[in-house]
DNA sequence: CCACAAATGCAACAGTGTTGCATTTGTGGC
DNA sequence: GCCACAAATGCAACACTGTTGCATTTGTGG
């Protein structure tokens, strides 16, 4: 083994999902993981843009997202404002089955500690992907700001 | 009692809630009772295009909704492809608090009949707003396309 | 029937996400 | 270490969903 057995940098992941490891990716992944919580484009512009590097190109973050997510490194999903917010799945199962809490004022997401539901009977013919308790409300920073 | 004791028709319910009763907001609420799932503002231009009567134009077609949405006679909710999607509220409860599974493929929502758990508890200054209990998957249509 | 506010239609705009194409860059083979 | 090729990038332009401004029309209460 190498140096590289601090298992998993975004480098060895990019490799071991086999695609070219470039700089824009291994930033993207590095940004991914270090989030608490799905980040959307815009997020992701700034927090890029804001490490020293030079800006990635909209296009070219838009692309490299799609190909985490093609090749299984990062998830995709959409926010209560419709927009998309992406996060790292370098840690299988963290997201997998938890209960998320939507603040339908900022459309942040916020990670609740409690156990979901089991699923529950489908129709025939349905197929179960993934199960997610959704809490929707104000999250306490906008509470806060609202009471003002 | 009169003979709108049928109980609501769309110009009831628009006068209820206190707006005027225009042919268009009629016509879209029709439109949204009649529906079995959630329309998006394409799904809803066609039907009214098709319905005989000349188009909405389509920001005042934004617009009804979003009176609607306003005085409480419809809901507005995001699909996974992060379209918004209306639904009649007319019918107090019956979406409140019930399991949905949404299609991951065509971004279809169906009802299931199953009750949903009970809201977990929130960190202090959270706000409980709606409990939704969201299944994602692959519905029956999909599935059997997939197949091929 | 009148007047006024509310609703509509049109045009233009804004934000998010996508496509085409020429150029650059990572990677495997020599 | 160098080369060639495919993959990735950057740029420009586009497509779709949703919004804003403003002049005109229409519903509603008097």
């Amino acid at each position: 083994m190498d140096s590289a057995s601090i298992s998993s940098t975004p480098a060895d992941l990019l490799r071991a999902a086999g695609i070219k490891v470039t700089p824009g990716r291994v930033r993207v992944l590095q940004a991914l993981h270090g989030a608490r919580q799905p980040l959307c484009h815009g997020e992701m512009e700034a927090q890029l843009g804001a490490d020293g590097a030079a800006a990635l190109d909209r296009v070219t973050l838009y692309r490299i997202l799609d190909s985490l997510v093609a090749c299984g490194l990062a998830l995709k999903a959409v926010d209560t404002r419709g927009v998309f917010r992406f996060s790292a799945a370098g840690t299988p199962r963290q997201h997998a089955n938890h209960i998320h809490f939507r603040c339908t004022d900022c459309g942040g997401v916020f990670c609740l500690k409690a156990e979901p539901p089991p699923p529950p009977k489908l129709p025939r013919g349905f197929r179960l992907g993934e199960v997610e308790f959704d809490v929707r409300g104000t999250c306490a920073g906008c509470s806060a700001r609202e009471r003002e």
